[in-house]
DNA sequence: CCTTATCATGGGAACGTTCCCATTCACTCA
DNA sequence: TGAGTGAATGGGAACGTTCCCATGATAAGG
């Protein structure tokens, strides 16, 4: 100190040009050494006297010292950071998934990173080696669009993978997401009861995205052994759907039928169209995947199988964790990560062929 | 070289267990110095003859190279990050506001980390913390909920600020928003023109936002130059704001009148009383602030203004980077920054008298 | 032909941490 | 009493960059 007669002052001044205070200034204020200040904001707190302690709390708040992550990352233990990629984030189901995965991120001590491919697989690129370079520790995929090329360089870097909903061609990445057979049975099985008897199945193209392919499959099993009339409808372009639905409806007039949509956008459009041809609600069942703000808003309700978005957010983020932790070392106990999740039945009026009004919730939601 | 006998063994080592490639590896390959690396990849690239520039891009690309911005981070130049607290993610509006502020923020290289505060004091603070520790370069915030203390703190450390859509008292950073006064103007306007003689405003509590509180200002003032009928709600708890509507529809039953929802928040509670209280949508109309998604799909459509949340979101960014470069150093030429932004109008059947089911949909959103 | 400017390149000291090693000092145990 | 132990602390070398300052060349000017 003896040897740095402006000690002092110098602080004063980093304090009010506000250019962060370091671990340095902090030990010098609080007379003592780097290491300890290190120790104290670290893991080794504990290490350190009750007396050195108070001295390194007063002199870091007064100085309104906060750890720098950058510096921190660069030296031994990791960024902290997860990323993760989102094909669309404007789709609801998106962003209740990437809620979950910041809730349980940050429990886990994790900041996060997202970031917004709008289903362009040249941004995705981009956004891949941006992320790479602020060497987050793990990535979550949620992208419902393009096949992921660049996912396969950067699995070679052996940074953990968590894909949702969505599994990756030669990839032996964990994937997470709906018990996508457990939801069609619970569809068709809501439906039976209700007395539907013929199934129009609505999807997007299948061909991309392998949580559809494994919906419409098991659509097409269960139909057969539950001797339902089942169509399929794998497109949602507006001259063809539209022409598919009024056919069914008009093949079925005898019979009770309804529409069964594989996740919130087939929703969105059968509504649509439903609207458009003045078809009722109800009498034409119609149920979806996926629960939206305004299905309970649409007379006279529509019933969904909801997703437990947050389960699924959080145990992406406990695959990566329990990824880390085994790069790390085999010593930590790992957390038990749930693949396939159960979705929750919420009854309305779109399945009630009386056209009832009323919404016979039954929400759940966790 | 002659020193090192295994370099080039350590350098496939290094590639096989995948420990990411440095600058020194890369200049090491490529026969040159890490400083011609490090300018091969920032904006120094020009200085280097073709012949090394060519050595160096193969030698990163055999080797997997990106830069780590951690490290890039710590010396110099900032981190690139910029931060972004929302207060609920949920909220169709502030998502959208989200992708506008990623997009722009992309445009300029920056990343974005976006924390969710779920209207948590307690978490913003952390949040705030977490954000301060990874040197984000600037901070936007949309949040919607409570009054920000921590923002103060923040503030002094001198770290760009842009607010959206809301004021903080005694904090003077820039806010960014919709043109209140022009929204609330549009909205009488087209329902006058509509024919409604008698306006009821329903907005969330205003004291906390200052958003709410102009926009409600407005209306006042305009009711009464206008000569509507005007009466205010400002509350969205379910026994009251029902008991109001209903004394409100009432009351006029003679003349034609409206509800104009100062949110997307008051316009789903408002039609969700509509419903339960079988009041039709036309007859008695219904305009809102906030465009969202099932709008067009609850018959006979609501009628909305809506935000330019892209427009917005750039402006926060711009704001952002002008303060940022104005912190280190005059020379570089500002970026207009717009703070007022206007409403698109889309009229649909929601403030059509007679009632019709069509969507004159005027819509035109960027 | 010697100075001086310009260009292409390289060496080395930061940046703010962590972490592996000391070092000191007070005990305990034979 | 002297070796051994353990707890509390500190010194210094990394980590992967950037950037200031050399260092040689080559070119131009007198």
């Amino acid at each position: 100190m003896g040897t740095f007669p402006f000690t002092h002052l110098h602080q004063v001044v980093v304090l009010m040009l506000s250019s962060r205070a370091t671990l340095i200034e902090v030990a010098r204020l609080a007379g003592t050494s780097k290491t300890s200040v290190s120790r104290f904001f670290g893991p080794e707190r504990d290490r350190l006297s009750a007396a050195l302690q108070a001295r390194i709390d007063q002199a870091a708040k007064s100085l309104g010292y906060s750890p720098n992550q950058m510096a921190r990352g660069l030296k031994g233990s990791g960024s902290r950071l997860l990323g993760m990629l989102v094909a669309d984030i404007r789709n609801p189901f998106s962003v209740a998934i990437v809620h979950g995965v910041e809730q349980a991120a940050r429990a886990q001590g994790y900041s996060l990173i997202v970031c917004n491919t709008d289903n362009d697989p040249e941004l995705e690129t981009r956004h891949l080696a941006s992320l790479s370079s602020y060497r987050v520790e793990g990535l979550i995929v949620n992208a419902a669009g393009q096949p992921e090329r660049a996912l396969k360089a950067w699995a070679h870097n052996g940074i953990p993978l968590a894909l949702i909903d969505r599994d990756v061609a030669n990839l032996d990445a964990e994937t997470i997401g709906l018990d996508n057979a457990l939801a069609i049975d619970l569809a068709l099985e809501h439906l039976m009861q209700r007395g539907y008897r013929a199934v129009l199945y609505v999807s997007e193209p299948p061909q991309l995205a392998s949580a559809r392919q494994e919906r419409l499959q098991r659509f097409r099993q269960r139909v057969t052994s539950l001797g339902i009339q089942g169509e399929t409808l794998t497109s949602l372009d507006d001259p063809q759907a539209a022409s598919r639905l009024r056919g069914f409806v008009q093949r079925h007039r005898q019979a009770p039928c309804a529409v069964l949509c594989a996740n919130g956008n087939a929703t969105l459009a059968m509504v649509r169209h439903f609207q458009h041809q003045a078809i009722s609600l109800g009498p034409v069942g119609l149920i979806g995947i996926d629960e939206l703000e305004w299905c309970a808003l649409v007379p006279p309700g529509i019933t969904t199988l909801a997703q437990p978005t947050n389960a699924i957010g959080q145990a992406a983020v406990t695959s990566l964790l329990n990824q880390i932790t085994r790069l790390t070392g085999p010593q930590a106990i790992e957390q038990p990560v749930q693949y396939r999740h159960a979705p929750t039945l919420i009854a309305r009026g779109s399945t009630h062929r009386q056209g009832l009004q009323t919404n016979t919730t039954t929400q759940d939601n966790t």
